[in-house]
DNA sequence: TCCGTAGTTCGATATTATTGAACTATTGAA
DNA sequence: TTCAATAGTTCAATAATATCGAACTACGGA
C-alpha cells in the first residue's frame, strides 16, 4: 500500500518551492494542474511519452515533498491536485506570478 | 586572463533564474548583493569559511550564467553586481517578491 | 622579485537524476 | 475466480551534477 507524505502548510519552504519549480518538466506539470483546477493523473498532467515513468514518478515525489502537489489514490490512478490555498497562504502571489512569466515565455 | 560571459537581457530564462535562486547559498548571495546596491567581492557576498572557494566560485558562475549577477575584475578581486534592471525588465517584481519571502523566512 | 590575496580551473569523489526492470494495486473481462 | 491490462512505485545501475582540495593565474604591495 502506497502512502504519500505531504508536508503541512507551514513546512513549505521557499527554496523547496523554487527548487521544485526550477525544473521545466515540473513547472509544466504545475502549470497543467493550475489550469485544470481539479485532479489530473500523473500521465495526464505530463503527457510525455519520451520520459521514463520512473522519472515522472520522481518528479511528482519532489512536487509532493515541496508541498506543491497533493496526491491521493483513486482506483488504478493517482489524483494530483495543486495545493493552491496552502501555497498562497505561505507565499502570496508567488505561484501566480511565476506561472504568468511561464505563459509569457511559452508563446503567451 | 579570465573573461566572463554574461547572457544578454533577453536570454535570461525563467527556469534559469529559479534554478539559480533555488540554492540557499546563492539566494543568500543575491540577497546580499541587492541589500548592498553596489559591488561586492565574492567573499564579501558570501562570508562562508566552511565552504571551499572552488564551490563558491561555481555558485557565482551559475549566478552569472542565469543572468542574475554581473562580474568584472578590478584589481585582485572580482566585483559582483546584481543585474537589477535586466531582471526587472525580464521578470517584473519577481526578484523583489522572492527576496521578500526570503527575509520573512529568515527572522524577518 | 617575492609573497600574499582573490578567484578560477582541474581531477577526483560524493551526491543526485534518469533509466529500465521488477513489483504492487486496482480494474475489467473471460 | 483467474487472467491480462493499466498506473504508478521501488530498486539497482548508470549518467549527470556538485563539492572538494590542490594547483594555477592574475594582480598588488613590500
Amino acid at each position: 500500500m502506497v502512502q504519500f507524505v505531504h508536508p503541512s502548510r507551514d513546512d513549505i519552504t521557499l527554496t523547496g518551492v523554487l527548487e521544485a519549480l526550477s525544473d521545466p518538466m515540473r513547472l509544466r506539470i504545475v502549470r497543467a494542474l493550475v489550469a485544470q483546477q481539479g485532479c489530473l493523473s500523473c500521465t495526464e498532467a505530463a503527457p510525455c511519452p519520451d520520459m521514463a515513468k520512473s522519472t515522472l514518478s520522481n518528479h511528482f515525489r519532489i512536487l509532493r515533498q515541496a508541498g506543491l502537489v497533493m496526491t491521493s489514490k483513486k482506483g488504478v490512478e493517482h489524483r494530483n491536485v495543486i495545493r493552491l490555498d496552502d501555497i498562497e497562504a505561505r507565499f502570496p502571489g508567488l505561484l501566480k506570478m511565476i506561472l504568468g512569466f511561464y505563459d509569457a515565455e511559452n508563446q503567451g
